[in-house]
DNA sequence: GCCAACGTTGGC
DNA sequence: GCCAACGTTGGC
């Protein structure tokens, strides 16, 4: 699994669901719910696997940037919150026959002592091809190369391992 | 299929 | 709160 093991980044609004929460859940997991852009959800459905590491972004947060890593434990399957009417994210085009949203599990693995904020991130050289940095760039689920991630881990503080 | 209008994201 | 960039919707 190791050979094949992928990174990628989620990004959350610490206002509404923070790494601290993630922290306080139950076995410090949750499924990553209320995705609903189509490129965001094909990666959950199809590319998050098992054992893949992700970095928890920050955004619109003082300061946005990167809070931590987590791991895969659950690939994709239907974001029942879709279903909700009572949601904030319900979406009635999904059904349970017929779902349009996916989620993953993911549960923490590392709380970075202190946020490595955008600023930081943009100065780093290594970085530069990083998606999340690149200009107008929204997505909220994104791959980040090995390369990145280890960068990213290094400027935390918590190389290694 | 085009594209204008509208809604959302997210840094500042 | 502002606004640039992007995604979605819907009329045609």
């Amino acid at each position: 699994m190791a050979k094949s093991m992928k990174y990628w980044l989620l990004k959350t609004e610490p206002t509404s669901y923070s790494i601290d929460d993630l922290a306080a859940e139950p076995k410090q997991s949750t499924h990553w719910d209320g995705v609903r852009n189509y490129q965001a959800r094909n990666t959950l459905r199809d590319d998050m696997k098992l054992g893949d590491r992700v970095l928890v972004y920050h955004s619109n947060a003082n300061p946005p940037g990167v809070a931590g890593v987590a791991v895969v434990t659950q690939e994709g399957y239907p974001d029942f919150t879709a279903w909700d009417p009572d949601n904030k994210h319900y979406d009635p085009k999904s059904s349970q026959a017929n779902p349009r949203w996916f989620m993953v599990d993911i549960r923490l693995e590392l709380v970075f002592d202190e946020v490595i904020g955008l600023p930081d991130l943009r100065q780093c050289k290594g970085l530069q091809g990083m998606e999340l940095l690149r200009k107008g760039s929204r997505l909220s689920v994104q791959p980040v190369r090995k390369k990145e991630f280890d960068i990213i881990l290094k400027l935390a503080g918590v190389a290694g391992k």
